[in-house]
DNA sequence: CGGAGTTAGTTGGTGGTACGAACTAATATA
DNA sequence: TATATTAGTTCGTACCACCAACTAACTCCG
């Protein structure tokens, strides 16, 4: 009945629902999946644009678009950096801020409701593997 | 230091993980990561546009330039159907099915590099708890 | 110093992706 | 049969991503 479906294909599976969980909330507040994690990306940091680029896995020149559409709706602003006068950095507005913490919260009740069929203990032993396999795959930043 | 994220976040940073090593490998044979997860569907079934265009959670237009894409690249093919004179279904050439095998196949590779870290009873453990979720998410189709 | 090379970021061009609205053709229904 | 519904395409627009070319600022070394 409840065959496993492999560690490839369940992983993959989760991956996608994990993802359209996400979208659609940001879709809620006119938010790409991009631009959500951009969002995200920034909550306790700001970084340069470089910087931006190599964490969110992009060309420089995409993160240029990516951070100009942000600004223009008043959810990010550049920020010229104080050392080096070619960078720029990048930080939440109060809206942006606002934004982002309102599309985490939503995603929450997702997963809330996602894990639902899981015991305590058994959620607890997801998130605990799932950190395992991230921060493994993720050199300490 | 193995401070766990919370089930959120390690699931949020999971799926970023997961769809990287997709899109990866993916990209190694000129597919985007939609394009991928076409062939994926098309691996097992035939479907109508309609029917596509519900699993993708896509617009039917999009489903048409999606299909219009991969057509031109002969990954696929449009069928029209027997019973139905409007509708038309979409299914796999040798080539797209020989290009979904290898894609998959590689996948394979990198989550299995990416679970290394755990032990094998916790690997499956993972994936009976992905298989879970995932299922209790998906009404059986 | 001061010029050569490097680095940060932007701009412009191209193509894939996604949507909604308008359209055609075929099927259902009343 | 007339009307409504459904399947799919096309068109216009916006976003996303890349590369190549460009400007400005920094570094290094002679």
């Amino acid at each position: 009945m409840d065959d496993d479906l492999g560690i490839v294909d369940a992983l993959a599976e989760l991956s996608f629902l994990v993802q359209e969980m996400l979208s659609r909330r940001a879709a809620a507040h006119d938010l790409s999946l991009i631009q959500t994690r951009l969002l995200g990306v920034l909550r306790d940091r700001e970084p340069s644009m470089q910087q931006l680029a190599r964490v969110l896995n992009l060309d420089k020149s995409s993160v240029s678009g990516l951070v100009d559409r942000a600004e223009k709706r008043g959810l990010v602003q550049r920020v010229p950096s104080t050392d080096d006068g070619r960078a720029v950095h990048v930080g939440l507005t109060s809206s942006g801020r606002r934004t982002v913490d309102q599309v985490v919260a939503e995603f929450g009740i997702d997963v809330a409701a996602a894990t639902e069929c899981l015991s305590a203990a058994d959620a607890r032993r997801l998130s605990t593997l799932a950190t395992l396999v991230v921060t493994a795959a993720r050199p300490a930043a």
